[in-house]
DNA sequence: ATCCTTGTCTTGACTAGTTCAAAACAAGGC
DNA sequence: GCCTTGTTTTGAACTAGTCAAGACAAGGAT
């Protein structure tokens, strides 16, 4: 596994160094993590690293292509290692969770609008808002009653807000 | 015009002050402000306003759903009057120019992806990113030799980074 | 027309998230 | 193993936006 973060740096033209892998690790365990939990995460490994290193490296990764940063609106960004398959996401507004939708409605409609005023677009993003089921079913069991809570803790930027 | 104001505001159940009437004139003038804009423009009527004024009257003007706030990734939040219509916004990666989009692509593909994840989905945010004609040509020009730059300053959020 | 209530604005301090710069340091080609 | 160059550290700074308390004004009641 560390080999193969290894190679990817290589690949992408980066030197191998301990914060780096450590913040891969991060990002392959939380797949949209902000950065604060991405330090948290990290010093796991590597308990001196500092916030601007991660800063540093999460920079490197994004313009070397090997990680992309999403930015909620009203909330930290986040960055996932997951690029170049325009996929988008759905965003909680109660937790803050993320997932991913594969962009399955076409490819047209997700890249050309009816009228580009003259742009010229390179990149459609799409943004889902809405609730995830956990909040969603946990503000009927409060008008309910309370029934078992059955969930666990979703995937969220690691140290959620739930 | 000012009346027409002054009915929107008494509509939304909001008070008709200075300092609202003067946001609501820039917001006319500029589709889509930040809020220094905001503050800067407001001021030709109303010189003593503060920017804490603004975010207050920004808050309320969302909050009664006559405003709506949008936050391209990387840049200031904007506010446009226009609501309720779900258009999407094209943005410039150069200036951050904005311009709206109508959502023509057919509701359907607006609105739901493919899996939901389980989330309850209410609203889908489009954002076309990549360069308007006036940098796109800009670009160009740097290339092909200048010439004449024939194009008046677009429509920004006021102060553009141009 | 004036008073009073309540929502709004002003003033000032403050926070989160992120970026910048200079110096210490380490990866990896030679 | 040495040297070059890219990375990390350290520390400060910056921007966009928020919070709270008191002054103030809009507009319904008198």
């Amino acid at each position: 596994m560390e080999t193969t973060w290894a190679h990817q740096l290589r690949e992408a033209g980066l030197r191998v160094t301990r914060p780096r892998l450590s913040v891969l690790g991060v990002l392959a365990q939380h797949p949209h993590a902000d950065a604060d939990t991405i330090v948290t995460g990290a010093r796991e490994q590597h308990p001196s690293l500092s916030p601007q290193a991660v800063y540093g490296v999460l920079k490197a990764f994004v313009a070397a292509g090997i990680a992309r940063r999403i930015e909620p609106a009203g909330a930290p960004a986040l960055f996932e290692l997951r690029v170049g398959d325009n996929h988008h996401h759905l965003v909680c507004r109660s937790c803050g969770a993320v997932a991913d939708v594969d962009c399955t409605v076409g490819a047209a409609p997700c890249l050309t609008p009816s009228d580009t005023a003259g742009f010229v677009i390179d990149e459609a993003e799409v943004v889902f808002w809405g609730l995830c089921r956990q909040c969603h079913d946990r503000d009927r069991q409060v008008a309910v009653g309370a029934e078992a809570v059955q969930f666990e803790q979703h995937e969220i930027r690691g140290g959620a807000r739930a």
